[in-house]
DNA sequence: CTCTAGATAGAGCGTTCGTTCTAGAAGGGA
DNA sequence: TCCCTTCTAGAACGAACGCTCTATCTAGAG
């Protein structure tokens, strides 16, 4: 029995989900808002229509270790998107322009309030919290895999998908940085279009400058 | 009597700087590595070397008018940095290599700490503190306009210059936010590398696809 | 039934937060 | 000389912080 039926009764904005998952899920929306200082243990467990005692009974480690498994979770949501993205379009560099727009409608959609789930977490914790800036490390990481995989599977030499991979995650993190501090998705809209040109200029076979 | 002979003794880590202007650097350098909420009105006055009761003189606006000037500051100082390496180099493409040279250098150099001095900030109060938010764009929008120039410059169609100047921003700071959270300059090096790829690709009379 | 481990509940701890407030020190103009 | 503005100094306030602690509740094992 690792989630009874000891939940409230399917009420609040929450689905039937276990209080745990509840608390993760809030932790992660609210760090990646308001950054790790601007987010308290409080104000956590009262979104996630948890207590206290919960939260630290789930996670002793008590913050840092609740913001590692936000981060754990916006890693995972994000991954899924990336992945369903890049196999859902025939050609690379149209599944990043696709990347491009929907991270374009995300913003829009959240006016411009929902980002990255890592980032503000991670940069508001700089040096200071080891366990966070590794766990964004991991995230950067896993998100640099994807899109290596997705080059190398359409014919990319490894070099070349390597150094591809860094700079599609790097861009899409910059221009969605630029886009919501903006308010504007232009950023993000002429990133697509560079990377894709970018990504034609080493497809398997193309002339070599 | 702008700024009187009534400052301490040219002591401390700070120059003769006046008070004022000891105020801003600290937060500045403060919020650019935790962020604003993470730092403290208290914390900046100590490590700057002045009272509560300056901080407030000074900043009637207290916290958020405080975060204004510290971001305003990192703006210019960036800027500054920015406009040097732009005209240092002959080539456009070469000046953009420079500038990622230069960040991870930077970043190298503080141990992975001082990233962007306006992003930390920025992210950490993304729709709370319109101010900020305000500013925050305002200092992308300064260095985008710095990148512009230098490509109309050298020859670039309006156009393309436009909209490689996003796309430069955007790379330079997603670059520089995945170097600091991976502790690795790799990510810079390689956009550094495309971005030269792309602005070759668009340089006037070249031939296009 | 009893017993126990898992989970919930929230009062309360010491600390720090941003801000306010009053008091004083320094220099220039009258 | 006195005054007035500018700047420095830090005690004090209420609120919020992360966290600890004890108490209670529930579901299943025996």
């Amino acid at each position: 029995m690792k989630t009874s039926a000891r939940q409230r009764g399917a009420a609040g904005p929450h689905g039937a989900l276990g209080t745990r998952d509840r608390i993760v899920r809030t932790a992660s929306r609210l760090m990646q808002r308001q950054g790790y200082d601007g987010t308290g243990i409080k104000q956590i467990s009262q979104e996630a229509e948890a207590t206290l005692g919960s939260v630290y009974h789930f996670f002793p480690g008590g913050k840092q270790e609740l913001a590692v498994a936000a981060i754990r979770h916006g890693e995972k949501e994000f991954a899924d998107e990336l992945r369903e993205i890049l196999d859902g379009e025939d050609d690379p560099a149209e599944a990043v322009v696709a990347c491009t727009r929907r991270l374009a409608e995300g913003l829009r959609a959240s006016d411009w309030v929902d980002g990255c789930p890592v980032t503000a977490t991670a940069l508001g914790t700089a040096g200071r919290v080891p366990d966070v800036q590794r766990a964004a490390a991991e995230a950067f990481a896993h998100w640099r895999r994807l899109v290596f995989d997705r080059l190398r599977r359409a014919g990319f030499a490894e070099d070349d998908a390597h150094d591809l991979s860094h700079t599609v995650i790097s861009t899409l993190e910059g221009a969605e940085l630029a886009a919501q501090v903006s308010q504007d998705d232009r950023p993000l809209h002429a990133a697509g279009r560079h990377l894709a040109r970018l990504i034609d200029l080493h497809r398997p076979g193309a002339a070599r400058s």
